[in-house]
DNA sequence: ATGAAAGCGCTAACAT
DNA sequence: ATGTTAGCGCTTTCAT
């Protein structure tokens, strides 16, 4: 910066003016100084930036795992939204555990995040209290809950569990079962359990505990789980999924095990993912827009930061899309 | 670190080495200071630290989109090795536009990056000249070439299309078809075609033009490029795909056709992903470990910032999974 | 409209 | 082994 002041013979004051702000500078001025500029290829030193701004320009995000397309295409959309608005995107990895939950946010406090995307409302209590007493401001995603002291952007898990279990309810399902992600520190499937849970509840059903089955969030997981059901002595008739890919592998399964679907079992997940529409029979499955919920983390962070009131809580609409894989309960053998 | 030094009674540099390198301390300085930290909680400031240090201790990766999960593993695997190592992940996504990834690159370059992961070897020229007028290390990943100027790790993508051609050639196939991601500004895309071919041309096969069909790469494409592969006046018998959601979507549309996998046509992919083992008939592909292209990358990045000499090319091996799709050539009608 | 200069919170060279 | 102090490269008041 000095060198693009000296050149173009002006005040290093007068370079950060027309970096930051070039309309308040005289069109000589600015002339003169963008040709420095342009002819050092002068870019700025974001550190030395962000120590005098007490600003990093940088947003963390700290999410489970990236394998799965649903959550990748929220990060995209953050990251977006992030670089459009002169941000930068700190990623961590959770791998859905708490400790290290805390730890990635610790280096990402250090690393001076302005701000902070979280998924789901469930973390280490110290994570909460290093944020607050830092101001540090941050928001949970994929979770909507107005009640949460939090503020949270997402989807209402427990309600659209209990949507697609009411859809199978619909189709005279009475037999249920649930192929779960693993739900130690995970309120996201724990709530879509629920969510199945108190639809059944309603009806007088129940859903008894060998009916849920917990599974890491892969094809050939989910393919363990469906067997592991049908082996019941009386299995159900209607399988619903903590998402799309415990239910490709359910769908898989079933139909190697000589179960037609749907006519002997039902079987739904959550995300639609690519090829949800492709496989046969279709998997009728609850759409998340992702992408909008990284959108608005986005812009939920970026604004706060410019001083601007934000919705604590923002609930994003989801969509059940019914396909072939969901179908009349059988008639009783 | 003025409040922790104050209230340590010691320098802030005392505090500084005791963040830094606590060995140096005695014993009783030592514990003054520890109890000093975590009663104030204190955490480094990393913008301060990297304006003194020359140094932010952030890496920068850029990829083209984040949805693919060959892709994610590597960022996982990078950020886990980066983490362990005091670094943090800037992530930029270029979407494949060689323009937008000149202007990520910018932003982490602004943003401080000590080191940068990209991917591929096709970049924009500004974008080197950029990097090697600052010294910036960085590595092109998923890509394998000893001959190229600039550092690399990955595979020989030319030479696992061949390899898994010469497969099908084995297998008695004379037809071949392609059906490949965009090649416009991919590489790996426009390698791994250029393997078929080289494998075909040994044998004197042509792959004439109207053979290779360009899809993105989305399960929905790969149907339509098989479709339109099965639809030519000579049809293929055997059809390699860019990738395994392109070979996804290539299987389901020859069964909706009504045509035996592998019996009339054989298909096979590249990445291996966690349901091409599931998917009957079970899809021939290349296992591609990303993770240790990740890990790998991480580690040249971080040991060349170490002032270590580091290999210029690393080769990752791949794998050859034969598995259902693929079979012998049908007999000639 | 422009310049001078203080200071952001560290690290590291130097002094003790 | 510990303290003192000079920057690191910006932004931003305050003067002019």
């Amino acid at each position: 910066m000095r060198d693009v002041a000296s050149r173009a013979g002006v005040s290093i004051a007068t370079v950060s003016r027309f970096i930051n702000d070039p309309e308040t500078l005289s069109p000589d001025m600015r002339a003169r100084v963008e040709d420095a500029v342009r002819a050092l290829g002068y870019i700025r030193h974001g550190a030395a930036r962000a120590l005098s701004m007490r600003r990093s320009h940088a947003i963390g995000a700290i999410i489970p795992t990236v394998d799965n397309p649903t959550r990748a295409s929220k990060v995209a959309a953050l990251q977006k939204h992030c670089r459009e608005n002169g941000y930068n995107v700190l990623l961590a990895l959770s791998e859905y555990d708490l400790d290290l939950e805390l730890q990635q946010c610790r280096n990402l406090v250090e690393a001076g995040a302005d701000g902070l995307m979280l998924e789901g409302g469930l973390h280490h209590p110290e994570l909460y209290e290093l944020l607050e007493s830092r101001n540090i401001v941050f928001v949970n995603t994929i979770v909507y809950d107005p009640a949460s002291p939090y503020p949270n952007i997402g989807f209402d898990n427990r309600g659209m569990a209990r949507r697609l279990a009411e859809h199978l309810l619909d189709l005279g399902h009475t037999e249920f079962g649930v192929i779960s992600g693993p739900r130690g520190s995970n309120d996201r499937a724990r709530e879509r359990v629920e969510g199945v849970h108190r639809a059944l509840a309603k009806k007088g059903l129940p859903l008894p505990a060998e009916r849920v089955v917990e599974r890491p969030y892969r094809v050939a997981e989910g393919r363990l789980g469906l067997k592991t059901l049908m082996e019941l002595p009386s299995p159900p008739t209607a399988v619903i999924c903590g998402n799309d890919v415990l239910a490709f592998g359910a769908i898989l399964e079933a139909q190697a095990l000589g179960y037609d679907v749907p006519g002997d079992v039902s079987i739904a997940g959550f995300d639609d993912l690519d090829w949800a529409s492709q496989l046969p029979p279709g998997l009728t499955t609850i759409a998340l827009p992702a992408p909008k919920v990284g959108l608005l983390a986005a812009r939920y962070l970026l604004e706060t930061l410019a001083g601007k009131a934000m919705p604590h809580a923002t609930e994003v609409e989801v969509r059940l899309i019914r396909r072939g894989s969901t179908g009349p309960a059988p008639k009783r053998g």
